[in-house]
DNA sequence: GTCTTCATGTAAGCCGTTACATGATTAA
DNA sequence: TTAATCATGTAACGGCTTACATGAAGAC
């Protein structure tokens, strides 16, 4: 037995799951997840095309996803649907204890070797601005989701959402009280 | 001139700007700083051994850093230090924009794909007590900055760090409602 | 007619992690 | 004398990004 048989840890592909997570929702194209994903987890998720789009072919190959050619007019799509081995998995992954990751975080980073205290300033309004117009566009998202009928669905995603929103809401107090000292 | 001439945005490499910011408080070996970085910006910023003594030995090479060889007894040790052209290319970075790259986070993207309360509420107390045990930490941390003499480094660094406190606890307290809910 | 959106990828390359290595010194 | 800490890396591998490609359909 070698010795790093226990912590041989594959690192799983997220990828993955993200993909899973939306086709659970319904039948999707690969297109379609992309611009759904980017007009909702853009801000904590994004997937590049290019890994999108070879991923929703493994996961076929898998027998995770369905896949079936669609033709509008002369367009042709491919139309992936989950099947069940890839709601298993979908399970697994949500069901496990989320991974810690230390993301590497570029802003304190610099906060961290600041010196002065104009530098900090500085730093703080950068921050300030990028987060208000996060703000901005959760805010936009919260007034579509009210706009909808009520279900527990659009309860729940109105939770999620606010959560962001509540520590926008006490980072960018936070930063303007530093501004006003 | 190629059409992709404005857009061939070559990806620095950060690991260069955490080495050269340690560096700037004074002479540190490899070891030296990898412990500091241990103590200090592990939760959002680390670096692996693989990364960080090769890239000393770049900077070396590039001139931004000074490599001495001391000996402690027959133990050997690389002690470098930042040459003017380290502290140059430090400060491009640090007053230079801020990347806003978006980090994946795996918690949100479970939390997007939650369909009913039950599986809300376990996120959210997985998260509790992840985010808890992290507050415990920056407290200690903060009571060891309080103990040492007074200076405007001293200063500094314990506003970076309420500020992270300060978000951390409005998350906290954010969960805890949701709990008593 | 041209621009945007729909639609789907390949290739190159960097970056960072894990596992693997090695060896001295010091504290218990 | 054994474990922890000091001290420094290499190798393999996976993952993700950017740039490069291609082409149809619909809007204006």
């Amino acid at each position: 037995m070698p010795s790093n048989w226990v912590f041989l840890m594959k690192l799983v592909n997220k990828t993955r799951y993200a993909i899973l997570g939306m086709l659970l929702e319904g039948p999707k194209t690969g297109y379609e997840i992309k611009s759904l994903m980017g007009r909702s987890t853009v801000y904590f998720w994004r997937e590049s095309d290019s890994t999108l789009y070879p991923m929703l072919k493994v996961l076929a190959k898998e027998g995770k996803v369905l896949s079936k050619i669609a033709y509008v007019g002369k367009k042709k799509k491919e139309v992936f649907s989950i099947r069940e081995p890839g709601q298993e998995e979908f399970k697994n992954w949500f069901e496990s204890p989320t991974g810690s990751e230390t993301p590497r975080n570029e802003f304190l980073l610099k906060l961290f070797f600041v010196t002065d205290q104009k530098e900090m300033i500085r730093l703080f309004e950068e921050r300030l601005e990028k987060i208000e117009k996060i703000y901005e566009e959760y805010k936009k998202i919260e007034e579509r989701l009210e706009g909808i009928v009520d279900s527990p669905r659009k309860a729940i995603r109105l939770k999620a959402l606010r959560y962001g929103i509540v520590l926008l809401e006490s980072e960018i107090q936070w930063l303007n009280d530093e501004k006003g000292k």
